[in-house]
DNA sequence: TTGTATGCGTTATCAC
DNA sequence: GTGATAACGCATACAA
């Protein structure tokens, strides 16, 4: 049977196209007599909707572009994954474009989204601070997971709560024991790194621990490995301190080998504790503490917003959304597996 | 400005839209001149595309299928992310289908995406050794990735050879001193797994080592940790084992982990080497040898034969392409960083 | 070498 | 409540 359309069905099921259509999209008027006829001839030939030609006439692609820095990265890929699936559903194709973290290739992707039309973009983090340049001809919807948007009256904000999560995975280390706290992050810091910096040195102000930025604050480069000797030298000159919050769960593991290397004992001597809650968390010896973003509602908060824009609702416009984050408590800060 | 169509190119370069649709397409006569005089609009003008008018006149939708079992493991993510770039730069979009290893699901999905009219499907490994059912209403040209196809002769198999990195992943550990290998792997195996027990058993054989089923392999379940007090026992009455490749790099960090927890050094006693190379093996310690694949040249060779499918060039049906592995050698075979 | 005209499958605007 | 019909933007058969 080759390719069966509105027409066949209209032809069936004695009405027009027109009916057929209105029937499909439950829109307009229609008997619930013809409804019954025509949707059992749907149903008897295997008709399937043309998405070209809906879209041709629609102006709508049904297409969402997904922005990602780097999709190897585990919270990415999970993110991106359940945003896929959920906009499967609603019968969305998606566009994903890996951009490497790189400015330019961004831009690039940027255009060709807009040339293959899609309808929104939904933008995943991002190299920097600096917000994303959206210079369309045409104005396309997005929203923005874990990056502040350049204009935030423009659209809405969607992320994990950083704070908390940095507030709790110190918590952790504290009601474990530990009272001389160490958060290690990258020299680049992101916004969500900003947060989860906050609730550390929040809740060491209200457990009434001391904090300071040269003795509770130590960073590392971009090139693996380039600060196993500062590192030292900084543990050396800072023999009391008990626990560290890595700022995400490679660094984490990173840090355990060294001090594994140091023959420092995790978490007996010092304990540990990240953030994202990789895969790779439970393989390590100890096992890694960590935090736990939930990724299945950040994805479906953008996917809900963005529709809404996509039908100029604009209610959403510069709203933030934050959601909430889990602690996962493993070997690292000395629980059972 | 509103979209612009090759109406308005063909007004703006006094010249017909037919002849506007030759010259993007570069198919069909034209003088040179016509050609700049056209190209020149189209620059000056910032002309897209329309994909939705293309496709529904082509009956081609430049969307291609993913049909993925876990993106979240490494390789496959990796294979997905080549995958998509390649295409983007081709002109397709992509849909992928994370089908979570459900063989239920797995058919759902290849019903919508039938329903999209895809103009093709990759398919990457997959649940079991079944192959894959493809009962569409039209033919829809796929190609196969580390999958068997179920009727070898419809299409083409593309994978890495395993048979290949078995047998030098054997070797690294022969080279590297051992002498009482052990292979260690799942239960449910997979094609490419057989290959690479195979490479194992003929590395063995070359160097005239002995090889028996019980005594130079070993067999894991699905739940995790659930071989932890077979395995103890296994090297209790295997005292002379001294290298183990496990089936993949997964595996391989749950084995090290458990060889710590049991105070054997790696490498010292035990050399260890896994496959696939993902980014973790880097950060266990010691650091884990593995294999990699080259994720994109088997993209690359996919996307091939898949053009090749769509374009009715029926020449690469039933073959096999088979893309070489490589070594890393890392500290748990003896090497440094 | 170029132009004219038709149709791809769908939705939306009118009429009735 | 229903039907005719005109678009949507593009590629192509056929003329010229």
């Amino acid at each position: 049977m080759e390719n069966i359309t509105i027409k066949d069905i209209a032809r069936l099921s004695d009405v027009s196209v027109a009916t057929v259509s209105r029937v499909i999209n439950n829109n307009g008027r229609f008997s619930e007599k013809t409804r019954q006829k025509v949707l059992k001839v749907i149903e008897e030939t295997g008709y399937q909707m043309n998405y070209s030609a809906k879209s041709l006439r629609m102006k709508r692609s049904f297409t969402i572009g997904i922005l990602v820095p780097d999709i190897s990265n585990y919270f990415f890929a999970d993110v991106v994954q359940q945003l896929e699936e959920q906009l499967f559903d609603l019968g969305y194709s998606t566009i994903i474009c890996n951009t490497g973290r790189n400015a330019e290739k961004e831009q690039k992707y940027l255009t060709i989204l807009e040339s293959k039309s899609v309808d929104g973009i939904i933008v995943i983090s991002g190299a920097n601070e600096d917000g994303i340049e959206f210079n369309f001809e045409k104005e396309i919807p997005y929203v923005c997971i874990d990056r502040k948007p350049k204009v935030q009256e423009d659209t809405v904000f969607i992320s994990s709560n950083h704070y908390q999560g940095g507030f709790i995975a110190t918590e952790e280390l504290i009601d474990s024991g530990c009272s001389n706290l160490l958060l290690i992050l990258h020299q680049e810091i992101s916004s969500s790194s900003k947060e989860r910096v906050k609730g550390f040195v929040d809740a060491l102000k209200k457990n009434n621990l001391p904090y300071s930025d040269e003795n509770n604050m130590f960073f590392v480069g971009t090139n693996k490995g380039e600060y196993r000797g500062r590192f030292k030298k900084f543990l050396d000159s800072h023999p009391d301190i008990d626990g560290i919050f890595t700022v995400n769960d490679n660094l984490g593991l990173q840090i355990m080998k060294f001090l594994l290397d140091m023959n420092i004992s995790v978490p007996d001597t010092l304990k540990l504790i990240g953030f994202d809650d990789i895969p790779s968390a439970v393989y390590s010896t100890p096992t890694l503490s960590s935090i736990k973003q939930n990724t299945e509602e950040i994805s479906k908060a953008a996917i809900q917003s963005l529709l809404k824009l996509i039908d100029d609702d604009e209610s959403d416009k510069g709203k933030q959304i934050v959601i909430p984050v889990k602690l996962v408590e493993r070997q690292s800060t000395n629980h059972k597996l």
